[in-house]
RNA sequence: GGCGGGGUAGCUCAGCUGGUUAGAGCGUACGACUCAUAAUCGUAAGGUCAAGAGUUCGAGUCUCUUCCUCGCUACCA
């Protein structure tokens, strides 16, 4: 295998993104695209925001702007935020590019022509107002079966039936409180049906995913039904088809142009910085690579469902037969990377509640390498997990502080003080238990990669510090600050316990990449030992003057990547007096977040109470 | 309502295709050491693996039932 696709979920651009989201794409998708480029593969790892659909509407309009420049504010935030994690991505776009707009278009034509998509009539709610389409979630009014207020468009949350908008008594629209208008209305649809048993067939084939991914996404096939893809709406990507194209109001469905995000990306890279406009090909034509999917497992549907149909009609692959378009045929996903969620002090996380912490906020205050540990030692992998501060100054304080940071910094300390350099091993001082150390270390490279490849990156994470404890360990036995009066033997001692500190930092620096590089440097390494992405202000690729920021970086094995094995330290290599690379956070920090997330939420109740209050004052007026 | 997770030591969780006395980290108690960010190392206490029934020579691990909990249910990762 020489070439790995880590395609990672679109952050939607409607706001800041939390701790929540980058736990369940972006932390996990890095790690893994590390670790692949460590062992020596060629890695394209892509991403974008997501800006179209109506909550950015929604939102444009609150803030009193457009669409677009709403979008524009998102994406710089949440581009900056991602590249503040470290997450290096070959290329971090959006999906408002002249490019994404070529390739969806190819595909939906392309799929048209194969007849996976036909044109039908539907029953939509429009809002009046603006004469858009009102998705089912932004309608509520009185249950029909239960006659309870405040059941939502698609369903009853009070007693659990699934609804049609229409049947709703009294529907009022969430957004403005005006009454919405059911019309039938011309769409195109995504014939799902025709896709499905090819669709499924592929699911079946699939081997180690998560449990509840791979049921989950089985689950689906149980019924399957032709989704409309496109909208009326004034925000999004023309529909490439005669009549069509110039109408104002009909726009492509959000979800169908995000998921081709992943190849149109692919595409933009290779226009910007392959060898050739063609080079995304050989992560997306050749059959051998492998596409793993980062996200959470609210996405599930898009990445096993609506994705692989999509680009199985592009293929030409279901019952109705076709042919592959000039891009394809695609690879079909190997793996649905699917995440849990992840809770906030024991609740959801919702932005308008205040139950949140967003990247920004815990980055101002908090080393980005604490942040990454905490994600990837608690993270919600395989079950929900659960946000708690006191967890997350632990977590910093007891083992990067306490085990790895202190032990990088004893062990350079003893090589200062003794020697000032890195001492030489002498073979004829070594006992069982250094060539045991070492052992554990050389071989745990295969056990923590295993681990990653897997995608149980919380196990992976546990056996590497399994080695921090236990190069500890091996100093507390060998006692290095008694054998002063043997130079050769401690110079030996030194040199196993720095060997293997290396090592533990090679097996750590996927995690940990910006302290990775603090540690190389403790023991007298220069040069990057662990890139980072950075930020570059392009101008569109088809759209003259439309300038914005992407993520990229350089991270090529050799020049900025070191190998995932054992590299062996050089006696003689000078070593200075270690300054610590982890600080502790102190235990008050804990106490004051605390209070900042309950006044917090506070604030959001009294606002929100106050909303309803002028709501009702209005109300009561009419 | 449908579907899917989860319920294992005080806390957070590991336990793959069933197999000897159920594991880790933290916390607690006691001890050792002093190179290091009062860091580190050792020892100990602590669990009827949610409840019940079943399959089996043998079940935390498979089947069924019940209870609790979380999430998804199609524009919130």
């Amino acid at each position: 295998m020489t070439h790995v696709l880590v395609n990672v979920a679109w952050p939607y651009a409607n706001g800041p993104r939390h701790i929540g989201h980058v736990a369940g794409f972006g932390v996990p998708s890095d790690v893994y695209a590390r670790y692949e480029r460590m062992k020596g593969n060629d890695v394209l790892m892509v991403s974008g925001t997501d800006e179209h659909g109506t909550p950015i509407l929604v939102e444009a309009e609150k803030e009193g702007l457009s669409a677009q420049e709403l979008a524009n504010r998102y994406n710089r935030v949440i581009a900056k935020d991602l590249c503040d994690l470290g997450l290096s991505y070959d290329l971090f776009t959006r999906t408002t590019t002249g490019n994404h707009e070529r390739v969806v278009q190819e595909l939906f034509k392309q799929c048209l022509k194969n007849g996976y998509i036909y044109k039908g009539t539907q029953k939509v709610a429009i809002s009046p107002s603006t004469g858009r389409t009102l998705p089912d979630r932004y309608i509520e009014g009185e249950c029909p079966i239960c006659h309870t207020d405040g059941a939502r468009g698609d369903q009853c949350d009070a007693c659990g039936n699934e609804l049609d908008p229409d049947e709703l008594i009294n529907p009022v629209s969430k957004i403005n409180g005006e009454t919405p208008r059911f019309e039938e209305t011309e769409h195109f649809f995504l014939d799902l049906p025709a896709l499905a048993e090819a669709n499924l067939a592929w699911l079946k084939t699939r081997t180690d995913w998560r449990t509840n991914v791979i049921n989950f996404s089985i689950g689906l096939f149980k019924e399957v039904k032709p989704r409309a893809i496109t909208r009326d709406i004034d925000w999004g990507i023309p529909v490439p088809v005669d009549g069509w194209i110039d109408n104002p109001n009909k726009r492509l469905y959000v979800w169908f142009d995000a998921v081709i995000g992943y190849l149109s990306a692919s595409i933009e890279w290779a226009r910007r910085f392959g060898e050739t406009p063609e080079d995304w090909r050989k992560w997306w034509c050749d059959p051998s690579t492998p596409g793993y999917y980062f996200m959470g497992k609210d996405n599930i549907t898009f990445h096993s469902q609506i994705w692989p149909s999509e680009m199985l009609g592009y293929n030409g692959a279901g019952s109705k037969g076709g042919e592959a378009g000039k891009l394809g045929p695609l690879n079909m996903p190997e793996q649905v990377v699917a995440s849990e969620f992840m809770t906030m002090e024991g609740r959801k996380f919702s932005s308008s509640r205040g139950i949140v912490i967003y990247v920004k906020d815990i980055l101002a205050r908090y080393p980005v390498d604490a942040v990454r540990y905490y994600i990837s030692v608690a993270g919600p992998e395989t079950s929900d997990a659960d946000f708690t501060w006191s967890e997350f100054v632990r977590h910093n304080n007891e083992e990067l502080a306490a085990s790895w940071g202190n032990l990088v910094n004893r062990v350079a300390n003893l090589m200062h003080k003794n020697f000032g350099e890195i001492p030489a091993l002498d073979e004829s001082k070594m006992t069982d238990e250094d060539r045991a150390l070492l052992e554990e270390t050389r071989t745990a490279f295969a056990t923590v990669g295993d681990l990653i490849e897997r995608h149980r990156q919380k196990n992976a994470l546990t056996e590497a510090m399994r080695v921090v404890g236990d190069i500890n360990k091996y100093i507390s036995a060998t006692e290095p600050w008694k054998i002063k009066d043997d130079p050769a033997r401690l110079g030996t001692v030194l040199h196993v316990a720095a060997q293997a500190v290396s090592d533990a930092n090679h097996l750590l620096a996927p995690f940990l990449p910006h302290s990775a590089q603090k540690v190389w440097e403790a023991l007298g390494g220069t040069g990057v030992f662990s890139p980072l992405p950075r930020i570059e202000e392009v101008e569109d690729l088809d759209k003259p003057g439309f300038t914005y920021p992407i993520i990229t970086g350089d991270y090529k094995l050799g020049e900025t990547v070191r190998p995932w094995a054992s590299e062996p330290i050089v006696p003689g290599t000078p070593v200075a007096k270690p300054t610590p690379i982890f600080a502790k956070i102190p235990k008050e920090a804990v106490e004051e977040e605390l209070a900042r997330f309950e006044s917090e939420l506070a604030a959001r109740r009294e606002a929100e109470a106050q909303r309803l209050a002028a709501e009702k004052a209005k109300l009561a007026a009419e």
